[in-house]
DNA sequence: TTTGATTTGACCTATAATTCGCAAATCTAC
DNA sequence: GTAGATTTGCGAATTATAGGTCAAATCAAA
């Protein structure tokens, strides 16, 4: 898939809903909607529920996509290297550890 | 490596700095730079030169260790799923794809 | 104990980032 | 050409966040 936006375009037109009628479901301006699927403008997280609800997919795969072109973007624009998700990968799971260890001194 | 602040910590005491010789060279207070060791506050992509230069250290590496941090942390509090990295790896690899298709278009 | 270093809370501010609406412009069938 | 759909310029309004200040508390080592 190319980017979120580009997404939820092709979501939208799959259920033939034109970019007014879909704003109004989800509580968005028209001209926002045209923006976000061409990428000027993000889909707000708040809304990530909502839009799982209307399309209705699955909530986590909706964040998934929504955060992986978040940091796919924000990796390119500021020249990360080709390493770099590894490592937040790794990152990730030292979190997740030092979270099960903290709960477990709570005992 | 823990976190991003971490890191500034290990490096900062490594040279025997203090959080105020720190701050004073980084331009940042000393309170300041004692939440971001600990991971409450961020330290600021736009000092990220800055910090390169003082601890000479590769740029490259900072931003690395800086961005895999933050797309970490950010990956954990929105309960990203264990691929979020893979997708947007390849994600990076799409956007790269269509730029360098952008820039044969002009010529 | 004393001194310097670090941590933390509370509150405030400046600035950057971003969403979004409105209206005009442009595009696209029919 | 007309109507609906999409795009875009402009600007307002909101939000987010880094960072400061000041003071108190805690830590650590001499």
């Amino acid at each position: 898939m190319a980017s979120f936006g580009h997404y939820i375009k092709t979501e939208r037109e799959q259920r033939n809903w034109t970019q007014t009628e879909f704003g109004a479901k989800i509580g968005i301006n028209s001209s926002a909607i045209s923006r976000i699927e061409n990428g000027t403008q993000k889909f707000s997280k708040s809304k990530l529920p909502k839009l799982s609800e209307i399309f209705q997919i699955d909530l986590q795969k909706i964040t998934d996509l929504f955060y992986a072109d978040k940091f796919a973007l924000e990796a390119y624009e500021n020249h990360c290297s080709e390493n770099v998700f590894v490592v937040a990968e790794d990152n990730v799971k030292y979190i997740k550890n030092m979270h099960t260890k903290q709960a477990k001194l709570n005992f």
